[in-house]
DNA sequence: ATAACTGTACCGAACGTTTGGTATAGTGTC
DNA sequence: GACACTATACCAAACGTTCGGTACAGTTAT
């Protein structure tokens, strides 16, 4: 099997386990795959794993987020679909953000400067959809940054209360929440 | 030296390296003990040198936070100092929560249920405060929700642009944002 | 036959933890 | 005051285990 059939695999055990938790041992045993398999795959062991699942979420949101965002058209309706897409990407506050656990331990050394990159081109683009519908450009970067903390910060207190409800609440409210008028 | 001594530099290394990338032998380096002195101080080990700064955590929200929430004072003015006392915890942004790493890898199982009563404690109490100032109980309950949000959110924004100046300003914008009519 | 792939066995290094023991300061006894 | 004893604080070395990673022979598919 090519090695992005296993890359859904991966993106789920570094979230669930982190990169310092995500040992060779588990991705062997959820992917079902040997020691030998693994580096056959990923010759760059662990570090490649995550950067593949790093170029995969680039292209998840270059294909799913970025061109919705981008495209002719009202800026609620194109926040809406975002947020869909969002729900589904962290199957609906279940799941925490990839990118905010490469941010801690052994793993931000090496990979914060894809993950900076991500977040700037996503808060970005946002930005870009309240600009385009007339909003001051300063005031449409900061309604970026404050989706992307809602958003990061849902996530986080969905997984303390272990429950996704603020997760839901935040997406629901947050294409209207930008739009406002002040 | 007694083991309270130590809690200061155990945060440090927990919010740094995460659970799983804590090691011992970073612990020892950085406490100046050997492993044995580490393990005469915490029998438990690893589970309860966190423990130990969890509780140091808690009684540190007792002190510093919740009185000042609790007392009676218009609720601007305390929820002004709550931030300022944060502002100090978080180092103004460059330093991670603990509560949010404590929520990935495998210290997850172990500390769930301690991380979630403190966060249902803080965002009760500036919940209470709302109620307290006449704002209606579920909405209180909410921007309480959202308070936790955007500085939990705000933390992992800085930590993923190496820059605290969304902490800042949340943390700035926080308490009339909580205090506004609608 | 050849290339892609995999299972098994193995490696040195690092992990969390334990052992066995030393140095020091205090305490009760005479 | 001198002595035996104890509690506390600390450490070097080693424990068994697991880590990430490699070597290689065997299997599978084309």
């Amino acid at each position: 099997m090519p090695k992005e059939t296993y890359i859904p695999c991966l993106l789920q055990l570094f979230r669930q386990y982190g990169y310092d938790g995500a040992t060779l041992s588990k991705i062997s045993e959820a992917t079902g795959l040997g020691k030998a398999s693994l580096y056959h795959h990923f010759p760059g062991g662990k570090d490649e794993m995550v950067t593949a699942v790093l170029d995969f979420l680039e292209q998840w949101l270059e294909k799913n987020v970025l061109p919705a965002l981008r495209c002719k058209g009202d800026a609620l309706t194109k926040l809406k679909v975002m947020c869909d897409r969002l729900y589904d990407l962290y199957e609906g506050g279940h799941q925490p953000c990839m990118l905010a656990i490469l941010l801690m331990g052994s793993a931000r050394d090496v990979f914060h400067p894809q993950v900076k990159a991500l977040f700037c081109g996503w808060i970005d683009a946002m930005a870009g959809v309240l600009i385009e519908a007339g909003i001051d450009e300063a005031v449409a970067k900061q309604r970026g940054e404050d989706a992307a903390i809602a958003i990061q910060g849902s996530l986080v207190l969905s997984q303390a209360l272990d429950d996704p409800s603020p997760f839901q609440r935040v997406i629901q409210q947050l294409p209207m929440q930008m739009c406002r008028a002040f």
